[in-house]
DNA sequence: TAAACATATCGCTTTTCCCGATACTAAGTA
DNA sequence: TACTTAGTATCGGGAAAAGCGATATGTTTA
């Protein structure tokens, strides 16, 4: 029978490299993760390291045993969320996070839709980027957050879609992109590019460099105001161009080749410790109608 | 720390229904599922049954907790299956169970397909009803079955749905429903139906009974002939009734109402135990282009 | 060759695990 | 009501294991 600790002490080599790595980063003396390992090897009747030279090797087996187990471990650990999320009551004041770029107009829909099941709780909205979003909800600073989707999302949040948000190059009316038809990409490298770029300095993935010349800001709406005064082309939510767009200061690219806008999904992020809680369940499901 | 142990203590009781049955089903003592219950309740904070009466009784946290556990014993489950697979050998035969009434005229692609890569390993093909195709799956008589979708599937069985396949009503084009237009499905109702049951009685759950006056067969193409002699209306897969509709025998019934036919989605099945072995990978990827 | 870092193994102690016995409780039955 | 049956909690003791530190030994690197 694997036991939970024989599994943790497998997954912890693998990822500290060394069987006395894996016991200092679980507080365990080296010869308890030699003898898990061993245990774990007699019990698969499977080598799962190469020991020839300083440090372990996984060997075929291994490779193939490594998902499963680290399956085991997710699942393990979601378990004991969940016991933890027992002895929580409803809160009181639930905070949500909005990535920038996400429209919140309609987000006054959820609080009368909420407060009639849950007319105790308070609700207060933060904006942020989505690094941002995802360390404070790590950090349960925060319980739910609405991000465009990552492709790293920490195993212990749980997320999912509610929706899309249309993305389209938008540029000033007055600006020699405006009058032309790029035939290709190199039309618009020719320009100066409005790119996002937060805080912490990560672009997102979507936020791709185009151009060899770049101007940077932190919101979208600083962005849109720069596109707007012509200092650039600009990749921006439909939402947030829409405004400039009706009374003619910007204008979306008029593009020859392929439809370079395209739709964000935005997902919903909740910590596995809380999102089984009923109202965490009812703030999901009124969330899925906001995009 | 949960422990494996615990947890399958926990699901056991759940499962029998009192303490003392569950150690009986373990293979344990009365007092050790009690002091497993009773860990289990300290490290959630929180009492799991009610033990007021004779049996105990899920809690609501019990509840809460209940699918988390099941879900950490499924994958661990599988981390077993997944360890005993390290011991096997590539096999030398490989037996495929098709549901009847899936079409195995293309199925002659996947020997060459297949043998181009595995070229030492022999197939054999067989015909059996979904629920004798999963008993035998469950006993490792076989290791590749391709049914019908059913909706329960046991959890030690990994499957993917690789297409579907169309039914239609079918009937003589000499029986009085050939020659006029039903309008709701009481006019159905009025002549003898042609249905399905394989040999364990079990009827699947998209074989519907609809007229009062039935007669059963256990294989389509005993039911194809049935239908050409004229003695009922039948749903069949569009490919078993093929040959008979282009040879004018059989016909589609008209239908005034709502599409009768329908598409059934078809699922390739294997044990868990073997579904991640390198040839059982190629043959669901050979498989999935077959409808 | 020495220093630094690894792994396997061996006693040894501490802890856990499991069983059986026993006392007690709940529900059904004569 | 008393008896039977089926259940749970707790206790003590023996067996098993888990964990630790010490030590012998192997591998890299400087």
């Amino acid at each position: 029978m694997f036991s939970i600790e024989q599994l943790q002490a497998f997954v912890a080599t693998v990822e500290a490299g060394s069987f006395s790595a894996a016991a200092r980063g679980l507080s365990k003396a080296q010869s308890v993760i030699s003898q898990h390992i061993i245990n774990l090897e007699i019990d698969c009747n499977a080598t799962l390291f190469e020991r020839t030279g300083r440090y372990p090797q996984l060997t075929e087996a291994g490779k193939q045993l490594l998902p499963q187990a680290k399956a085991v471990l997710n699942q393990h650990q979601r378990l004991t969320n969940s016991a933890l999320a027992l002895n929580e009551k409803t809160p009181t004041e639930i905070t949500i996070a909005l990535d920038e770029g996400i429209p919140f107009k309609t987000i006054a829909s959820i609080i009368s839709k909420l407060q009639s099941k849950y007319p105790y709780v308070s609700l207060e909205f933060l904006s942020a980027s989505s690094h941002d979003i995802i360390d404070m909800l790590n950090s349960e600073k925060l319980i739910t957050g609405i991000i465009f989707s990552e492709l790293n999302i920490p195993s212990y949040l749980d997320y999912e879609c509610i929706g899309t948000v249309k993305f389209d190059l938008y540029v000033a009316k007055s600006h020699p992109l405006a009058g032309i038809r790029c035939e290709n990409m190199d039309g618009l490298r020719l320009h100066r590019q409005l790119l996002l770029r937060s805080r912490n300095t990560q672009t997102s993935s979507f936020q791709l460099k185009i151009s060899p010349e770049i101007w940077y800001a932190d919101n979208y709406f600083v962005l849109l105001e720069l596109a707007i005064q012509g200092n650039g082309w600009c990749l921006l939510p439909n939402h947030v161009a829409l405004d400039a767009v009706q009374s003619g200061e910007l204008v979306k690219l008029p593009l020859e080749f392929e439809e370079m806008g395209w739709l964000a999904n935005v997902d919903v992020l909740q910590h596995q410790r809380h999102s089984n809680q009923k109202v965490f369940k009812a703030l999901r499901s009124v969330l899925r109608g906001l995009l």
